[in-house]
RNA sequence: GCCGGUAUAGCUCAGCUGGUAGAGCACCUGAUUUGUAAUCAGGGGGUCGCGGGUUCGAACCCUGCUGCCGGCACCA
C-alpha cells in the first residue's frame, strides 16, 4: 500500500508501485494526455518510472514552463541526435544539453556540416516526432556500456562513462532502434515534443571545453511547448537585432571600424559627444567623492612593464614597438604602473591617505581575434580607471565608498538591477595567507556592512589580491560584466612605492584598483542596446532639431535654435525645403528626442510646437518656456 | 587563436549553370512652400575586400591573406 499526496493536498493510495503514467491516467484523462514527466519528493523523474513509496508526486504538463521546457529541449536534442546519425552515418555523438531558449548538441565528424544540412537535419526530426517513438529508460551494467560504446565507435560516449563515479547508475534512453547515454529524464514519447523547434546555428567548441582538445561541430536550436512561442521567441530576436549597437552605431551616425584598424573605433561627432557627456559626468561624480585626476604616458620603456610584472604574465596581449636606439617600448595596456609613477614622484605622509587617483586611460591590449565584438570586445579602449592608496585601517572603508559610488552611478542609468560577484584567492597567488586574509575580509566586510548580497567565485581572484565585479542586467534582460574593484598590496611593493607614517617609518599603501563603467567603449555599446538607441536628454547627441512647415517660418526657427544653443542644449535647425512629414521621419528615426515644429502659425505667435519621440501628441509652448523646460530636463543627474 | 559562414555603390541587397554589373534608400540638380513618420522629375557614383591561379574570357571556379558575422576558447 502507499500514498500519494499530490499538490492540491489529496492523497491518493495505491496497492502496488505505480507509475507516473498510470497516476495520472488515475486521476483524469485529460491529465494523462497532457502530463510530461512527474515529480517525486521533488526529484523531476520520467512517467515511466515506478513510484514505490508514499511521496508528495506532482504531474507535471507543459503549463508548467519552468520544467517542461527544460525537458522538451533536452528531448530535442535527443531527436537531433538520431537525426543526424541517420542522415550521416559515422558520426559520433558528444553531449547535447537544453539550454536557455533552446539546446545543443556537439558531434565529432570528419565533414563539416553546412547550413543545408541543418534542413535536412529538421525534416528528418519531424519524422521522428512523427513516429512517436516511445523512450525506453534502461540501467546498464557499467562496464557493459563502456563496451557497447566503445565498439559501437562512440569513443566520447565511453569516455563520458568512464570519467563517472564508480557508484553512479548508467541509463541510458531509447527512442525506436536508436539510444543514447543520458541521465534523464525524458518525455514519454518523441511525439510530445511538437514541432515548435527550429535549428539555428553552427558552431565550433572544444571538446569540454577545453581549448587543448579536438573541436567537435555544434548545432544549436531553439524549441518551445508550442508555435506561438516558438514565433515569439523568433521576434524577440529580431527586435534585439534592431537595438544591436552596431547597427545603431551605423544609423545614427555615432562611429565606425575599419580594417586598417581591427578592434578599434573611429568615434563621429555624435558618438563623441556621447563619449564626452560620460566622461564629464563621471569627472563631475569623481570630483565630489574627493578624486584627483592624472594623466599618463601611452608609450613606455619595457622595464616598466618588467617590474610591474606585466611583460612576464601579459606579454602576449601587449603591442610593443621598437624604434631607431633600439629600445623596446611597449603601449601600455594597464593604467597602473603609470598612476604609481605618479603616486612615486613625491614623499607621501599618511596625513595624503587616502589619496585617490582617477585616469580616462586609453589602454591597448592585442585581444584574440575571435574574441572582437563591436565596441564590447575592442582592443584599443578607455577605462574610467582610479587607483586609491591607503592604509590598511582605511582599507575597508575605502571599499565601501567605491561600491556605493557605483551602485549610485548604475541608477542614473536606469541600471537597478546589479549583481556583485566576489572571487576570493586562487591557486596560482602572491602574498601570504595572512595578507590575503585581510584583503578578502575588506572586500567581503564593506559588502555585509552595506547589506548587499553577493555570489562566490571561490579561486577566481587576481593573482595579486581579491575582486568584486559588478554585473548589471540591462532592458531586455542580458547581463553584463561592467564595475570592478580590485585590492592589492602587491603593486605597490613591486615599485617600492610607500607613505611615511605617524611614527616616522615607511610602509608600503594598500592599492585598490577600480573602474565603474569598465571600458567607455563597452559602456557606450552597452547603453545603445539598453536604450535601443533612444538617449535619455542628458546622453543624447543631438538633443533637439528645429524643424520648419514653410520658409516664412526660417527667421523664427533661427531665433529658436539660437535660444536653444544658448541653454546650452545640443541642437541644430532643418530648413530643408521638404515637407514636415519627411523632417519628423528622417529626424525620429534618428532618434532625435525632441522635435520643435515651427510653422507659420508659431512664428506669428512667438511658440514652438514640441514633439517628443515615439510621442504623437504635440505641445505648444511659449519660447521661453519650451527652452526653460528642455534645458532642466537635459541638465546630467546631479 | 579554433570551427563554420561571409565580403558587389555611403547603407540594405539582386546578379541563373563563367561572357567585364543592377535596384531601393542616401547624395547632387531642378520643380514643389508643404501642419506632424517617405512630394515629383532628372543626374552622378562601383579597381565586385586584397594577392595568386584555372580559362579565349572570372563578381561568379580554385588557392593564400585580411576584415566582418555566428559560436568555442580567452576577457589578467
Amino acid at each position: 500500500m502507499i500514498a500519494l499526496s499530490l499538490p492540491d493536498g489529496s492523497v491518493r493510495q495505491f496497492e502496488a508501485p505505480i507509475s507516473g503514467a498510470e497516476l495520472a491516467a488515475d486521476i483524469s484523462k485529460s491529465l494523462a494526455k497532457k502530463a510530461l514527466a512527474v515529480t517525486v519528493n521533488g526529484e523531476l523523474r520520467d512517467l515511466t518510472r515506478t513510484i514505490d513509496t508514499d511521496a508528495e508526486v506532482r504531474v507535471i504538463t507543459a503549463a508548467d514552463e519552468d520544467i517542461a521546457l527544460p525537458l522538451i529541449r533536452h528531448d530535442a536534442a535527443h531527436v537531433m541526435a538520431q537525426a543526424v546519425q541517420d542522415l550521416y552515418p559515422g558520426t559520433q555523438v558528444t553531449i547535447g544539453p537544453a539550454i536557455d531558449n533552446g539546446f545543443y548538441y556537439d558531434f565529432a565528424r570528419e565533414t563539416p556540416f553546412t547550413p543545408d544540412d541543418l534542413e535536412k537535419i529538421e525534416a528528418r526530426m519531424k519524422e521522428i516526432v512523427a513516429a512517436d517513438l516511445p523512450l525506453i529508460r534502461e540501467e546498464w551494467d557499467r562496464d557493459t556500456a563502456i563496451k557497447t560504446f566503445r565498439d559501437m565507435g562512440e569513443a566520447y560516449k565511453a569516455e563520458i562513462i568512464e570519467a563517472l563515479p564508480e557508484e553512479a547508475p548508467i541509463s541510458v534512453y531509447r527512442q525506436g532502434d536508436w539510444f543514447d547515454l543520458c541521465k534523464g529524464p525524458h518525455l514519454p514519447s518523441t511525439g510530445k515534443l511538437g514541432t515548435a523547434f527550429k535549428l539555428t546555428k553552427l558552431a565550433g567548441a572544444y571538446w569540454r571545453g577545453d581549448s587543448n582538445n579536438e573541436m567537435l561541430q555544434r548545432i544549436y536550436g531553439t524549441a518551445w511547448a508550442n508555435d506561438k512561442q516558438l514565433k515569439a521567441y523568433l521576434t524577440m530576436l529580431e527586435e534585439a537585432e534592431k537595438r544591436d549597437h552596431r547597427r545603431l552605431g551605423r544609423e545614427m551616425d555615432l562611429f565606425h571600424m575599419q580594417e586598417e584598424a581591427p578592434g578599434a573605433v573611429f568615434w563621429h561627432p555624435n558618438g563623441w559627444a556621447l563619449f564626452r557627456a560620460l566622461i564629464d559626468y563621471m569627472r563631475r561624480r569623481q570630483e565630489a567623492a574627493g578624486y584627483v585626476e592624472i594623466n599618463t604616458p601611452s608609450v613606455m620603456d619595457r622595464a616598466m612593464w618588467e617590474t610591474s610584472g606585466h611583460w612576464q604574465t601579459f606579454r602576449e596581449h601587449m603591442y610593443t614597438t621598437q624604434t631607431e636606439d633600439e629600445r623596446i617600448f611597449a603601449l601600455k595596456p594597464m593604467n597602473c604602473p603609470g598612476c604609481l609613477s605618479v603616486y612615486r614622484s613625491a614623499t607621501r605622509s599618511y596625513r595624503d591617505l587616502p589619496l585617490r587617483i582617477a585616469e580616462f586611460g586609453k589602454v591597448n591590449r592585442y585581444e584574440p581575434s575571435g574574441a572582437l565584438h563591436g565596441l564590447m570586445r575592442v582592443r584599443e579602449f578607455t577605462q574610467d580607471d582610479a587607483h586609491i592608496f591607503c592604509t590598511p585601517e582605511q582599507m575597508e572603508d575605502e571599499c565601501r565608498t567605491v561600491v556605493e559610488l557605483i551602485m549610485d552611478i548604475y541608477k542614473d542609468f536606469g541600471f537597478t538591477d546589479v549583481r556583485i560577484k566576489f572571487s576570493d584567492r586562487p591557486d596560482k597567488r602572491i602574498g601570504d595567507d595572512a595578507t590575503w586574509d585581510k584583503l578578502e575580509s575588506a572586500l567581503k566586510g564593506a559588502l555585509d556592512h552595506m547589506g548587499l548580497p553577493y555570489s562566490h567565485n571561490p579561486g577566481e581572484g587576481a593573482f595579486y589580491g581579491p575582486k568584486l565585479e559588478f554585473v548589471l542586467r540591462d532592458a531586455i534582460g542580458r547581463d553584463w560584466q561592467c564595475g570592478t574593484l580590485q585590492v592589492d598590496m602587491n603593486l605597490p611593493a613591486r615599485f617600492q612605492a610607500v607613505y611615511v607614517d605617524k611614527d616616522d617609518t615607511r610602509k608600503p599603501p594598500v592599492m585598490l584598483h577600480r573602474a565603474l563603467f569598465g571600458s567607455l567603449e563597452r559602456f557606450i555599446g552597452i547603453l545603445t542596446e539598453h536604450y535601443a538607441g533612444r538617449f535619455p536628454l542628458w546622453l543624447a547627441p543631438r538633443q533637439a532639431v528645429v524643424a520648419t512647415i514653410t520658409s516664412d517660418a526660417d527667421d523664427h526657427a533661427r531665433a529658436v535654435l539660437k535660444a536653444l544653443q544658448a541653454a546650452g542644449l545640443k541642437a541644430e535647425a532643418d530648413l530643408r525645403n521638404e515637407k514636415i512629414n519627411y523632417k519628423i521621419r528622417e529626424h525620429s528615426d534618428a532618434k532625435v528626442p525632441v522635435i520643435l515644429v515651427v510653422g507659420k502659425r508659431e512664428a506669428e505667435e512667438g511658440t514652438v510646437a514640441i514633439r517628443r519621440l515615439g510621442g504623437k501628441d504635440q505641445e505648444i509652448l511659449a519660447l521661453d518656456k519650451a527652452v526653460a523646460t528642455l534645458s532642466d530636463e537635459a541638465a546630467p543627474p546631479a
